[in-house]
DNA sequence: TGATCCCGCCAACGT
DNA sequence: ACGTTGGCGGGATCA
């Protein structure tokens, strides 16, 4: 279900209703109308600004907290449907504060009154985040259930979802089954946002925003500039477009099963947003940009108002649930144009990937934030590792009979309570206690905003003998030190993490093994079928790739080129601004590599996916699962998928294992991103094929395991020269070259080596003025405040990896390394570097 | 007046 | 058939 088709239905609908609309609706909504009408009506003349500007500006001090809390404990929504029902007097009667306000007049009568502010979904939004621990032991899982939440917040859980959406896509919160969610609360934040640190920049999304940006450009000097962004476009497009919606190893569940018509979803859209913010040198993504991109190529010109409005609104409940968690804050940027709304990336520092850190080890080390983030991957990566992409392609029938009885079994395993929800312990029964009184919540809360930032630490240290629930039981040893992989381990993994590949058996599913990127990170990209064909992309290592359509060359090529023009720019200045460092752009390289590597272990690990299939069971305690319905998982989580839902989004989808350990650093094999298929225009299998084939390592045994029909389709393709590609990589890797280029093994696939003459033409942008914006209502900013210094936890190193571990200074701490990423994704594409504008962000 | 974004209808989905 | 999710956009608020 293409995205569009997706949108036809529910917007044409709607747009009927309304047609009768507003009188139809709003009677239909009477009741509720009627206690608007009583709100507002009281609030308006008494309340105005006040009020608002009272609790926010004082937001998270306990006793601001208190009155938000009290005008919120008012039973609105509750009340509301009684409301309904009684609407009339009664309904006055069930809300005191509205009548006893208007009596009142007075300044309580403001504070009581629940402002627009007061219900505003980053209010709600730090109310429901004060209710959890931002790192919830692992031993212990913490439940949540959406009645009770929405009860408690009184709100109706239409809003929770919102919140829960957003929370779910950074995987602070996995669901379970309807109405119930796994709290994770920070713990995997900083591996989701490498993860999606990683996916933004194989989308290209730098690019897309300089597209976006230099199309303003020529807007304002000149109207006529619409010719020359015929190829950008195309180029913007199609990154979105493809991905639906990543992954983290061990979170996937949900997606499978809920994933339906979420593609384009709140959570999707929630993840692109946060990879804009990630991949952008400054930090700062302004709401216009971010809409257009996501609303994708589609629509360039003739954005289509409505739509582009309605995206924004989006954005907005996205941006402040992301502002509650002090991921963001809000800003704007002033432009010779005028003042835009934006945000500003204030999370923490995410590192390009633990491969990269490994290759520059001995650089990071010094750095804690570096050496912590591997570590904490290596701790993670057992349940990590598994890398699964989801095609476009349907799922063949037997497949899905096979997933649903998998799923099936596994909801029953699941089912069984096994495992008491939020029990116990202390930490529980506090959270226990939070739920019942909202005075606690009160605590809470600004509990959490003191210690809100400095959580980082704990988040990191994770222990490998977590319960069994929360991450793959691996042994100890499967996390290795990162630099030791060997081949040898992947049996290893095979036992210790769960591989759920499939075998992609028919034509029309083609599995996409996701390339670990240099992350090292492993995530499940969800694609649109529709979108597949359409979309072109442009992607470095896309040109390694042997394919035989000369097709892709010509549009790699283009797509380079234009991405050169237009990245060059900003390239120079960005450059005399903070020169990446070289190891960055060794480590791109040398990311690809890995993602070479981890195919072939994760092609090797196919192979034993039979084996593993059978001791399925037996391993259900340490295997994770996959989303795709391939896998079989096993693990705690609940995967009730919808095996029907998934055969529609997610045809086939291959999950890898891969663990980071056996990742050998540089093994040479091509990834292929699903993006890359994309702007092939191939269809996926055959893109699998030539993974697999290039699969220095293990192809040959592989390749037949992983796909067997992909192989014969494409098996033409995979004549292609391997070689060439792998010594590419190598050569990358080995930093002979930069990253973006390659070395014509392929004549077709040439790629393009960008140089970085850069005409200096400077954007507009650069003399963005950034103000932030008086967070006055953010009374998570204020609390914010505090410093984070907070130690992580003490943990026992027992791995090696942990020794890696260093306390880590606050987030912000690595922003030197910030340029990493920038450094990054420049190599890969060769020219972008995106200049810190200058930005001069004012807080007001 | 434009920026925000709450609200809740109702379709898609799940059971 | 009914409950859960959640896309969507009207229109109220805020600045």
């Amino acid at each position: 279900r293409g995205s569009a088709p997706d949108r036809a239905p529910l917007p044409v609908a709607q747009e009927n209703r309304p047609a009768p609309p507003g009188t139809p609706r709003k009677q239909a909504a009477a009741s509720p109308s009627v206690l608007a009408e009583l709100q507002p009506g009281c609030q308006p003349l008494a309340t105005p600004p006040k009020p608002e500007d009272g609790l926010p500006a004082e937001p998270w001090t306990p006793t601001a907290n208190l009155k938000v809390l009290i005008s919120a404990a008012s039973p609105e929504i509750r009340s509301r449907e009684r409301r309904k029902e009684l609407s009339g007097a009664a309904g006055d009667g069930l809300q005191p504060r509205c009548c006893t306000q208007e009596h009142l007049f007075g300044d309580e009568y403001e504070k009581l009154q629940p402002s627009r502010k007061e219900k505003s979904l980053g209010l709600l939004c730090h109310k429901f985040l004060a209710r959890y621990p931002d790192y919830p032991s692992t031993a212990e899982n913490t439940y949540i259930c959406l009645d009770e939440v929405a009860e408690e917040l009184n709100v109706e859980r239409r809003r929770i979802y919102d919140i829960v959406n957003v929370l779910e896509s950074l995987h602070m919160v996995r669901r379970l089954a309807k109405n119930r969610y796994a709290w994770h609360g920070r713990r995997n934040l900083t591996k989701t946002l490498q993860t999606l640190k990683k996916v933004g920049e194989e989308n290209k999304y730098t690019q897309q925003i300089q597209m976006i940006k230099k199309r303003e450009y020529e807007h304002e000097f000149d109207l006529d500039g619409e010719r020359n962004e015929e190829m950008p476009r195309s180029f913007v497009s199609n990154e979105n477009s493809e991905m639906c919606f990543v992954e983290l190893p061990g979170m996937e569940f949900r997606a499978a099963s809920v994933n339906s018509r979420k593609d384009k979803s709140l959570r999707v859209m929630s993840q692109k947003f946060v990879m804009l913010f990630l991949v952008s040198t400054p930090q700062i993504v302004s709401l216009e940009v971010a809409a257009k991109i996501l609303i994708g190529e589609d629509q360039l010109e003739d954005l289509d108002k409505s739509k582009f409005k309605t995206k924004i609104r989006r954005l907005y409940d996205i941006a402040n649930v992301l502002s509650s968690l002090e991921l963001i804050k809000k800003v704007h940027v002033t432009e010779e144009r005028g003042r835009k709304p934006a945000f500003k990336w204030t999370g923490p520092e995410v590192l390009p990937s633990i491969q990269d850190a490994k290759l520059e080890t001995t650089s990071a080390t010094s750095i804690p934030h570096v050496s912590e983030c591997i570590a904490s991957r290596e701790q993670c990566s057992k349940n990590l590792f598994p890398s699964s992409v989801k095609q476009n392609f349907t799922r063949h029938p037997s497949l899905i009979k096979l997933v649903k009885s998998i799923e099936n079994d596994r909801r029953k395993i699941q089912s069984a309570p096994a495992s008491p929800v939020k029990i116990s312990t202390t930490g529980t029964d506090q959270n226990l206690s939070t739920y019942t009184s909202k005075m606690s919540q009160l605590a809470a809360i600004a509990q959490h905003q003191l210690e809100g930032p400095s959580k980082k630490a704990k988040g990191m240290k994770m222990k490998l003998p977590r319960s069994t629930l929360e991450n793959n039981p691996s042994s100890p040893e499967v996390a290795p030190k990162p630099e030791t992989h060997t081949a040898a381990p992947s049996q290893k993994s095979v036992l210790t993490q769960p591989l759920g590949v499939l075998p992609l058996s028919h034509s029309s599913v083609s599995p996409v093994i996701l390339p670990q990127t240099h992350s090292g990170v492993s995530y499940a990209i969800y694609l649109h079928p529709s979108q597949a064909h359409t979309v072109t992309t442009y992607s470095p290592s896309f040109t390694l790739q042997p394919l035989p359509c000369a097709n892709v060359t010509g549009i790699k090529s283009i797509n380079s080129k234009v991405l050169n023009e237009i990245t060059t720019k900003e390239v120079d200045n960005h450059i005399a601004e903070d020169d990446p460092p070289k190891s960055l752009i060794s480590m791109q390289s040398e990311s690809s590599s890995q993602r070479c590597l981890k195919r072939s272990q994760a092609l090797q690990e196919n192979n034993l996916i039979k084996k593993y299939r059978s001791d399925e069971e037996s391993l259900d305690t340490s295997v994770s699962f996959f989303p795709s319905g391939y896998l079989i998982p096993l693990t705690q989580c609940t995967h009730h998928g919808n095996k029907a839902s998934l055969s529609n989004k997610e045809k086939a989808g291959i999950c890898l294992l891969q663990h980071s350990s056996f990742s050998s650093p540089p093994a040479g094999v091509i990834p292929v991103t699903a993006t890359e298929l994309k702007a092939v225009n191939i269809p996926a299998f055959h893109i699998t094929s030539l993974n697999i084939m290039l699969s220095p390592t293990s192809i040959a045994a592989a390749a037949p395991v992983l796909s067997n029909s992909c192989l014969t389709s494409s098996n033409t393709s995979s004549a292609q020269n391997p070689n060439s590609s792998v010594l590419n990589f190598t050569v990358q890797h080995v930093g002979l070259i930069p990253a973006g280029m390659q070395v014509p093994a392929n004549p077709v696939l040439q790629h393009v080596p960008i140089s970085p003459k850069a005409e200096n033409s400077n954007h507009s942008s650069e003399n963005t003025n950034l103000q932030e914006e008086k967070v006055s209502k953010n009374i998570a900013t204020s609390l914010t405040t505090c410093p984070p210094s907070v130690p992580k936890e003490p943990e026992e190193p027992q791995t090696t990896t942990e020794m890696f571990f260093r306390t880590p200074g606050g987030p912000n701490t690595v922003s030197t390394l910030s340029a990493n990423s920038d450094g990054t994704d420049r190599t890969s594409q060769g020219t972008l570097y995106i200049p810190q504008r200058k930005l001069e962000v004012s807080e007001d």
